[in-house]
DNA sequence: ATTATTAATTGTCGTTTTGACAATTAATAA
DNA sequence: TTATTAATTGTCAAAACGACAATTAATAAT
């Protein structure tokens, strides 16, 4: 008979792909691991699942200690499990993707624990198997804003229209059209326009806009096909 | 400084709901608990994550047991770990649902580990969190089905539109036009007609059709908007 | 042999969505 | 006043969509 008592226990962990956007580019925040194996190496922001926390939890803590943010959008992609994928010790380690507004970000965190905004594209090599995780997170942000309005939770309150095209274009790795796009997303009926125009950039400005939040929560899982031409 | 050593340890374990079509209804496979507490109460299959298989062998590892067959179609959910979860002991549990086509389901298997397949809208409660798993389960059936083509893997190798069109309706719990259904599944372009009719159930008979291999597993990820007027 | 019955199969049409395409507008700089 | 630059808006043909019911192929009944 199977018991409890003889089965193998192992070390839960939850690892972190934390996504911003800076306006022109998708970037990525790195740390320094603070303990051996790889001490000093790039890795994702990440820890252990205490005894009295979820795996959500978790993730949570590690967010609010690495950016200062609480309430961040959080998706689990998957676990992380292969025999031997820390070499110390047995570690299962619990993937999420989390989106924040760069801007939020509190920059003295970067000293704290030596962490960094690194453009998706133009990343160091990660400890383990996070670099697998980072591959993983980008298919699934990619699939997962192509049908959901997720995407807003990297800008700030206000942001413009061709903001957000930039952000579609980052994440899809592709050049959308500009009059198809707008079509598209003012058919959400998601986005408020504001009278207030964003100078810096251009002569004519592009108008604010923000989330309608009522209908932004009451949507938030609606599918919207926001891609043209989409292939996964 | 963090330590591997000073971290707490815990069980992992699989759980998996394993849906079948019997041709009317949508089911799935459960089984009598083997080992306290909760013996003998109606639970999901699963077991604990061995110490030299990642949970995806588990899980391929308990499905072959319960149900005989191997290379099942097998989806991570998400992970199960509350504290408290388990009131023995600490136990996180990675859900996974499965697709089976129910006719090669190895039926003596019932005796051997009292398992029964229950109609998905009539099954008894469930142990822990399990309940809640199958709530997921269904859940991200749905939203998967409505967007790949994945529920042919519930059904025999020759089946017929009609077959299919319930599969569909009983996974999205609506009525489905059949014309509109029939345009939409020929269109995707998966299927190859077979000159054989199954007679049984209608005089005129349905032809069988079986799935163009090849393009399946070309276009197994592609998105195909299965669904009419989809709200999830 | 003809008719009745039953379920499978197929077709139409107006509306909406899509994707490909470039001209216009609003502001500042020259 | 004109040039410049980026934001914004419009058209059109094709495809996809959803709502709708008639036809067909087989067997059973008369």
């Amino acid at each position: 008979m199977i018991e409890y008592s003889r089965q193998p226990h192992y070390l839960v962990a939850v690892d972190c792909i934390v996504f911003g956007f800076d306006g022109e580019h998708l970037k990525i925040l790195l740390v320094k691991r603070g303990l051996e194996p790889e001490i000093n190496k790039w890795s994702l922001i990440g820890g252990f699942v205490g005894a009295d926390e979820s795996p959500d939890d978790a993730a949570n803590r590690v967010l609010k200690k690495m950016t200062g943010l609480e309430g961040v959008y959080l998706e689990q992609m998957q676990i992380y499990g292969d025999p031997g994928r820390d070499p110390i010790e047995r570690t299962f380690s619990v993937g999420y993707f989390a989106l924040i507004d760069i801007h939020k970000y509190q920059a003295q965190l970067n000293d704290d624990y030596e962490a960094e905004w690194f453009l998706i594209n133009d990343r160091p090599k990660l400890i383990f198997d996070h670099n697998q995780m980072v591959a993983d997170a980008r298919k699934k942000l990619r699939y997962k804003a192509a049908l959901h309005p997720i995407l807003f939770e990297m800008l700030p309150k206000k942001f413009t229209i061709p903001q957000l095209h930039i952000l579609f274009e980052e994440v899809n790795d592709t050049k959308i059209d500009t009059r198809n796009f707008s079509r598209k997303i003012s058919s959400t009926g998601l986005l408020i326009k504001l009278a207030e125009k964003d100078k810096t950039g251009s002569k004519k400005g592009a108008f604010y806009f923000k989330l309608d939040k009522k209908k932004y929560t009451a949507n938030s899982q609606a599918f919207l096909n926001l891609i043209p031409n989409l292939k996964i």
